[in-house]
Formats: C-alpha cells, sequence, structure tokens
DNA sequence: GGGCCGTGAATCCTATAGGAAAGATGACGC
DNA sequence: GCGTCATCTTTCCTATAGGATTCACGGCCC
C-alpha cells in the first residue's frame, strides 16, 4: 500500500500539499465516503507519513466545506450533497457567478480572452472517463475558466466568495464511479460567455452566464433524479 | 439541554484554538503590523508553546486572509487594506449581504428577531475603546447579527460566501488603536433592518441592508480619508 | 567599488514519543 | 436476557528532536 517502487510520491517539497492532494483525489474519486471518520493517525500510516503533515491538510481542507471538524473527536468526511444542498449551491452561484462576468467583462482584455479561449480548448480535448484520475485535467480547465473571470473582476473578495462555495469541488464529487456527465454542453456554454465577452457586451455576458449556471442547475438534477432519489427518505431494504 | 452539566470538561480545550484567538487579538490590536513575518517557532516560543498548534492555527487563519503563507518560507501578516480594496470589500458585500436579508426575510420567526433585537441590545451596551479588548465585544455582537441574517437563509453557501469576505475581521482590524467610530450610525441602521424584517417585508429588507453596508462604505472612506490621504489607486489586474 | 560565493544562524518541515480522553469489547451481576 | 462496569484499544493532542532549506553577512575576486 505504501510500497510502490512505481510512485515515489514523496518529492523535495511540502508534505503537507501532496497529502492535501492526496486526500483530495480520494474525497473525488469515492473511495472515501460520506461520513466516514477521517482518522490523522490512521490517513498518516496509510499514506506512510506522519500525522503532522497530514493534520495541516486537513485543517486547510476544513475550510472547503469537503471535511468536518468537531473539536476533540476528529475529523469525519462531509456528507455528500442532498438535493437540496446542490440547488442552494446553484443559487449561490447565480448570485456570484453572472455578477462576476459583467465586471470582469468590462475589463476584458485580449490576453484574458485568450485563455479563456484556451481553457475551452483543454476542456475539449480533456478526458472526462469515471475515475477521478480520468477526468481530473478536465476538472481543472473548467475550475480554470470561473477562476479567471472571477479573478478578472480585480476584486479579490469577489474571488474569495466563489472560492468559498467550493462549486467545483462539490459538482464533481458528484461525477466519482460515472464520469462528467455534460461536457458537452458545458463547453457550448462556456463558448456562447466567451463570445459574449469578446463582443464586449456586459449584460450578455451576465446573462450567458446566468444561462450556464441555470444549465448546470438543469442536468444536475436530472442527473441526480436518475441516479437515485436518494438520502431523502432512507426506506429499509425489503 | 442541561446546563449543569459537569463543567470539569469545559477547562480541557484545543490549544489551537487558544492560539488561534491570541494571534487574532493580536492582529486587531495592531502589535503584529502588515508584513510583519510570523514566525512559527517564534510565536511557539513567546505563547510558551509548541510548534504544533501554531502551525494548526496560522493554517487556519489563512483561509481568513490575515496572513499569507508562502511555501518554504513561512507566514506573514497581511498587509493592511488599502482604500481600494476596503472599497472592494464593500462592493463584494452589497452583492451578497443585502440578498441575504431579503431571503432571510422570508423565513423570519419570532425567535430569529428576539435573537437580532438581542444583538442590537448587546452592541448598545458594549464599549468600544481604542483596544481590540476594548471593543471586542461590540465587535462580536456586530458581527453575531450579519451572521443571524446569513444563516437565516438556510443556504450554508451563502453563509460560507459571506464569512469568505471576512468582513468584519478586516473592517475592524482598522479600528486597532482608535476604537469603533460609528457605532451610533451601525447601530440604527441595525434597527432600520430589524424593522423591516418584522413588517415581514423582504424588499425593504434588502433595501435597509444595502443602505447599512452603503453607510458603513461612506463612512470608512471618510476616515480613510482623515487618516491618510488616498495614495493608492486600483491597480490593474495582471 | 561592485558582484559573487562560502559560512553560519535562523527557520521551516517532518518524524517520533507519550499523556489523556473517547469508544469498544467482554465479563459480571441481577 | 439485559444493564452496568472494568479494561483495552484507538485516537486525538502536545512536546521534543533532527534533517533540510533559506536568508543574512562577511570575505574574496574582478
Amino acid at each position: 500500500m505504501n510500497e510502490d517502487a512505481g510512485r515515489a510520491w514523496v518529492q523535495r517539497s511540502v508534505l503537507a500539499d501532496q497529502v492535501y492532494k492526496e486526500i483530495l483525489a480520494q474525497l473525488m474519486d469515492g473511495k472515501l465516503e460520506s461520513g466516514d471518520p477521517l482518522s490523522i493517525d490512521g490517513t498518516a500510516r496509510e499514506l506512510g507519513v506522519s500525522p503532522t503533515p497530514v493534520r495541516e491538510a486537513l485543517a486547510r481542507l476544513e475550510s472547503t466545506g469537503l471535511v468536518v471538524r468537531a473539536a476533540l473527536r476528529g475529523y469525519r468526511v462531509a456528507p455528500m450533497l442532498s438535493y437540496a444542498e446542490l440547488m442552494d449551491l446553484m443559487a449561490a452561484r447565480l448570485l456570484i457567478e453572472p455578477h462576476n462576468a459583467e465586471i470582469a467583462c468590462t475589463r476584458a482584455e485580449e490576453s484574458f480572452l485568450r485563455e479563456l479561449e484556451e481553457s475551452i480548448a483543454d476542456l475539449r480535448q480533456a478526458p472526462n472517463g469515471p475515475q477521478f484520475s480520468d477526468y481530473r485535467s478536465y476538472w481543472e480547465a473548467d475550475e480554470r475558466f470561473h477562476r479567471l473571470i472571477a479573478e478578472r473582476t480585480g476584486n479579490k473578495f469577489l474571488v474569495a466568495a466563489y472560492d468559498s462555495l467550493g462549486g467545483h469541488v462539490h459538482r464533481f464529487r458528484l461525477f466519482g464511479g460515472t464520469g462528467v456527465g455534460d461536457a458537452r454542453s458545458a463547453i457550448e456554454e462556456h463558448t456562447l460567455i466567451l463570445e459574449a465577452m469578446r463582443r464586449g457586451n456586459p449584460a450578455a455576458a451576465r446573462e450567458a452566464m446566468a444561462a450556464h449556471i441555470g444549465g448546470v442547475r438543469a442536468r444536475a438534477a436530472r442527473e441526480a433524479e436518475l441516479t437515485a432519489p436518494r438520502t431523502q427518505e432512507a426506506r429499509p431494504v425489503p
């Protein structure tokens, strides 16, 4: 488990960062399920490191909402988003991200537009298989698109607000085991946003972003219906 | 529930939390100034604890934006907000908090309104001297008012967005050495928001909150002009 | 005089050890 | 059979030690 000659993932960098990414990958992959206790010592043994970096990584993960911390009782994996929570997340994104797009459009420059275009191109060529390692690059490109817009506002508090939602983390966590389901639609909508920005029309950019988030919400709702009307009423298995 | 449950375990607490509060107090008090390096070992020696809790406390403080972390070079105190950044903060708050107030108003109950009223009462009787220890209770009551509204939305992502701004942390940090300057106005505006909520008028609640944030912004701008002429202009995004 | 480089101190990062509390397991008594 | 209690294991939390790295300072060379 820890002895794998092929992966010497103990490099000369901050170990806490490596642990952070590893735990994040396991969370995305579904290896760690909702409510699982995330023991500090246990994780340290499993990864072959000491508890100190694990402690620091978990302290940072806590701010993402993926893990929850009880005062003297350790960390636990945050429960998967329920349908209502997913809708809440989309409502919050609808408040913040269209606004970001509008502001960013007023400050758009050619280099910025090119970066957006590049992220869309990366999105097109990224695989989107069922495992997190498969769709990781897709996830990164998608996140980069939205983050670029948030950062382009020039307002670091809007960036912080966008970050705090953890929209992509929570959304893509639901893809664990199934893969990205709405790649085609997402790429189309990203392109529409970019075009509105190219035209220099802030109102159109806002509307395009709102339409995109709305589309994500609708598709997420449909997926949630398809997979399982789970967790609302825990019916005993016959 | 049980108020008189054993008190013995209360004295046992996580040391990292105490370190967190202590560093926060020093930041608020101005004992730690912008750009100061915040050495882990040094802080540990100063507080008489080991580096491990300090490390965890700093990792959590990083998400508040009060300290910044360089990969292998330690932590530093984040620079004080410039005039432009303060305006950016208020712009972000104007996006989020009026919306929160509107949603919260639609779900207001008597207990919620009473809690709001209580926070305003606490605000009235709280001292607001120059040291952080003086206006700490004022700060807590003010923060509680806004947080109650955010939490009343029932949308934890809106709460997270509100948290991420760190509005009160940054705003009150500027009060270090001078004390709260706008207590009277703030109390009045809080009362107006509460009255709108009592009337059950979401649009009025939104407007009252927007007026409050606008008032805070105007007063902060005036203070900034008094203390130091704004030399820093909004710099273009990279 | 200015730039480059070696040495030393300070600091960060990680590992290990031990005390304390919570939870689990099993035995005992009713 | 069921509740209670003692014991044990697990886990969290803190302290300490040591390797690795960075920054500062002084000397040396051009």
